[in-house]
DNA sequence: CATCAGGTGCTGAAATTTCAACTACTCGTC
DNA sequence: GACGAGTAGTTGAAATTTCAGCACCTGATG
């Protein structure tokens, strides 16, 4: 290794910037839902993705990744959630390695209970804010980040939300 | 309460693309440090701050307020520190309640050691891949997110890196 | 069919973070 | 100089996350 590229104090700023603004807006909405709901965000975020997932019910490894969530954590999550009676484990028929997270009735009712308070602080702290032309530059970057981090394919596998509108219909395809 | 206010397809996109890309962004670092000098991301910030102050040292607050840390995660993280004989806490001479953390020369040798990895990972996985105008958009957002979370003034207190260099020198002041 | 690399999810222990007090000190006021 | 509100930092226990390793299943290959 040659000379070591340090960061210009632009770079510098803006990379502080972006540390302590993400670490100040999740720490908020982790303050909020413990406050409101007595939920974590990482819990928030596992009822969410169920709930809107078809059957309310997902492959712990896909929800895993929708969260980003390494396997293990999210298997401890799981078990306090099933402990509580918001999620139930259901093993999955098609392959007998895999297991399914389900949603219960109490679980559906916790999010749905939680859910505007959380929304309402997502939006009155960042889309309310932010013009239309930064909401599109904080989308890009994202992207680039995301695809800094992970191929675009690894991406598409976990759900990557990003995409605009598909250009086709899936029947179209070949 | 009347109506809650959802959030639309785009915002819904452009949020969940925000938290995946962050989460994924961190983690990789996160990993980077453990991997290349065994330290987490949190360490290596009380570190880094540290080794930027004059004196090498910092009082509790501050260092907290810099890092986004509690109060008592600090203390234990600075526990921890000690231990490894990375930090030395100083009484403060102005105020009897306060405490420095200070950097021991060791604790120097592993920022310095840990540091150009980092950077390097930062640079490739954000600079590189942002134009200018990202860049600035991204600084420009971060200060949308950090200011809707806390008042300029308290910012400002903590240290809040994304000001443009000062219109005046100080000294012109008043 | 047997094998084997790779994927899935779980577990227990260790490390870290959160939470709710608690002590000690400062500052302004009386 | 004593009171009381507010600040600085620590503490211990509880909750969560990380880490390494395990057991089991699948799918490809021979």
């Amino acid at each position: 290794m040659a000379e070591a590229r340090w960061l210009t104090d632009d770079e510098q700023r803006t990379w502080r910037s972006f540390l302590i603004a993400s670490r100040l807006l999740f720490d908020r909405l982790e303050k909020e839902l413990k406050q409101n709901s007595n939920l974590s965000f990482a819990t928030y975020e596992i009822l969410a993705r169920l709930s809107e997932s078809p059957g309310r019910s997902m492959r712990m490894a896909d929800l895993a990744a929708a969260c980003v969530f390494d396997r293990s954590r999210l298997s401890h999550a799981i078990d306090r959630l099933v402990r509580s009676g918001w999620v139930r484990r259901v093993p999955s028929t098609s392959d007998a390695r895999g297991q399914l997270a389900e949603l219960t009735d109490e679980g559906a009712r916790q999010v749905r209970e939680s859910a505007p308070g959380h929304v309402e602080l997502v939006r009155s702290l960042l889309f309310d804010r932010l013009s239309r032309e930064q909401q599109e530059s904080l989308r890009e970057v994202s992207t680039v980040l995301a695809t800094g981090v992970l191929d675009p394919a690894r991406l598409d596998r976990m759900g990557w939300p990003a995409a605009t509108p598909r250009p086709d219909p899936p029947s179209a395809r070949g």
